[in-house]
DNA sequence: TATCGTTATATTGTCGACAATAACCCTTGA
DNA sequence: TCAAGGGTTATTGTCGACAATATAACGATA
């Protein structure tokens, strides 16, 4: 009907996609709560399909964990638990510090002139100016986002965007309660953009590791006794 | 029919997940060639299934990266390039670096004992003492994959034996060709089960990272021009 | 009353058939 | 001879029905 399902329709041919990506929205978004127990049955009608493209597209989900499936039992929605909170956080020291340091060495001037804007918008939100929230855009407006892609490395990509990335998101939405230190993110943000320009791997790997580390810190601090 | 059919069929219950496991080894191993497109009615009765189970388990696949998937057109199975496997490398160094570190960290005795015992056998072989070859086992045998399980991430283990391990030892069969140095990896195995042993997290890190990235130099080195 | 065994029900797993799409081949015209 | 068009065929996408399994409900017995 509308220019946009066309598009989509366009771009995702088959209903398993499109299930896909539904559910995996509703899934991060939190409209489906964590833990739940889920027929397929129910979840077939209401994205419009048969089993045979929703059972595709839970295997999918499986393989992203943001499903959990027990054989002949069922499908749950992914738990979010504290612990693996943490240990995801350490993963995303690991592997965005690894992308930070290639994007110095890789990133084309375009790229950098782009990473730059993005941050000059940033600084022009309200929120931000308040010292109340540092919300972070999703896709091609995340910052972090930008340097995994600046790292041209697509096995690197595939893994933060493709796997890390949904789940990262999922806690993002329904963790919200802590607060997340709006002006002292953006100014680490800064300093890795300036070790970028100036293609300093070895220290954009540093700040973008302390960076990582500081927020999980903050959770850490947060989050302890309240879980 | 043979007690090793029931077994695993006692283990994997669905169609759906023993189909995966054997299509995936048959990929990993180079028993269907990579790059060849194959069709799902083939594929179907060559495991003796539906096309229902099949098409969940090539979903699967699909996220691993072993099998290419275009709508409508069918799937192929997944093509090896040096600059994927020289990236997989680098991905390598920084996850196992990581889970290097906290082995050191986590490790129980146990755990130690079992790395030291299974490096005392390797240093048995035969192969291993007269430096024509140094095979990594699979599984539980082999020495990263007890380092990756002993650094206690949950998602770290997730991404580096579920997500890349296959892939890597799809590479290590069909890549085989160049020289894997025995008994200079040998050496350096040994130096980080020192490192883990007395808990020492950052030479773990720093001996795990040189390792894999001596591994992918020689990897460049002797595949640079024949690709 | 609690526990064990049995039956009933609902949900998942599997299959075969049909519809939709794309690749292929053949024809036709310049 | 080559390009374009249309028709054919083979393969993928989707669906509904049936079979298999686990959970739940129920009753019987200690």
């Amino acid at each position: 009907m509308s220019i946009l399902e066309i598009d989509t329709a366009k771009a995702l041919r088959t209903s398993a996609d499109r299930v896909f990506e539904a559910l995996q929205d509703a899934i991060v978004r939190g409209e489906i709560a964590p833990g739940t127990r889920i027929g397929e049955t129910e979840l077939a009608e209401r994205f419009g399909t048969s089993r045979g493209p929703l059972r595709e597209a839970l295997r999918r989900l499986e393989s992203r964990r943001l499903v959990e499936r027990t054989p002949h039992v069922g499908i749950r929605i992914a738990a979010l638990d504290y612990a693996t909170l943490i240990e995801l956080y350490y993963l995303r020291e690991a592997l965005e510090g690894m992308a930070a340091r290639l994007a110095a060495m890789q990133m084309s001037v375009d790229e950098v002139a782009g990473l730059k804007a993005l941050l000059a918008a940033h600084e022009q939100d309200e929120a931000l100016r308040s010292d109340t929230a540092y919300f972070q855009q999703e896709g091609d407006f995340d910052f972090h986002y930008r340097i995994i892609q600046g790292s041209h490395n697509g096995a690197l990509i595939q893994l933060l965007i493709g796997e890390l990335y949904h789940r990262i998101r999922m806690y993002r939405y329904q963790f919200s309660a802590y607060a997340n230190r709006p002006q002292k993110a953006f100014a680490e943000h800064q300093r890795i953009v300036e070790a970028i320009e100036t293609h300093d791997g070895d220290l954009a790997e540093m700040l973008m590791r302390r960076h990582i580390s500081s927020a999980r810190q903050n959770i850490e601090k947060h989050l302890k006794e309240t879980p």
